[in-house]
DNA sequence: ATTCATGCAAAGTGTTTGCAGTATC
DNA sequence: GATACTGCAAACACTTTGCATGAAT
């Protein structure tokens, strides 16, 4: 949090409530959620926050390196306020997206092809495919196209990430 | 393409002709192509293939497991007709994906907390994010965000990818 | 002959853009 | 007081859905 405040200043970017408030919600979070379940945090707290201005703040954190977009098979993309050396497990039925942490997987180096192709490479991790403990148990149902959506203004629900 | 017929027959599926043509276009590209230059290259060979066909046929083949769907940073999906494991260069500028083999990280195991949570890993890729030699030389002008597109219409431009 | 895919059109969802008002520096 | 961010609305792009026609088994 000190950092944004820092980069903010150093940047000469306006430290607006905005911010500040879209900022300390996705910090504690490790569910990597969606924009819109980021506007709905913020939104509870901030109410009357538009959606477009959380949009906005969070590809300006990932900007600042603040923040990590990432894209799981489903459509939208997700947020990670997480920016350690840390790996995903991806189910491929119904998309959720766990952290892990290894410490054996942190030490790799960038495969040679990189600097040959002169390709700057500045992070990484390892995301690994399969089905996870819920949807193997399931009966293979409907599930695995169509999952159900909470609309942008039910700010709980959604138990379906890490 | 055996495969392929095979997979079908064994599946009871129909072999149409948009089935074989889309999975022929896609099968020799290394460039990771969208749904939308999929379409283009078919509707080369079988002019008048519906966009949604070809939504649907990739759908099918990632179903099948012939293709792969991996999304970049960008909007929209690309398909990998590579199934083998490799890894993945992407540029955080211009969202090029280039693909790498590196013997090295082909025996990667999958850490000990995936069978802890219950979760079958079935594959895994390892994702390097930086700035590749195009955006590095280049000064960082505005084509960072707002990539130009072609418009559906326009089966040749965007060389923008591997 | 039956079954299922194709093609069309329209809707749904996530995201971006332009501009007026306003808060931050 | 100058800058630029917020909020609104509309536009845009990608993808999905329902149904009638048509093709594959």
């Amino acid at each position: 949090m000190e950092t944004f405040q820092a980069l903010c200043r150093a940047r000469g970017i306006p430290l607006t409530i905005q911010r500040r408030r879209t900022y300390m919600a996705i910090l504690p979070r490790t569910d990597h959620p969606t924009a819109d379940q980021v506007h709905a945090t913020v939104n509870q707290e901030l109410p009357g926050i538009s959606r477009m201005t959380v949009y906005r703040i969070l590809e300006l954190l990932v900007d600042m390196g603040l923040v990590r977009k990432i894209c799981s098979p489903d459509a939208a993309a997700r947020y990670d306020p997480n920016t350690r050396v840390h790996h995903h497990l991806v189910c491929l039925r119904c998309h959720k997206l766990i952290d892990i942490a290894c410490p054996r997987l942190n030490t790799i180096e960038a495969p040679p092809d990189a600097a040959e192709l002169g390709f700057e490479v500045s992070d990484y991790f390892v995301q690994f495919r399969g089905v996870c403990r819920d949807c193997r148990d399931a009966p293979r149902v409907a599930d695995r196209r169509r999952r159900g959506r909470a609309g942008a203004g039910s700010p709980t629900k959604q138990g379906d990430m890490s």
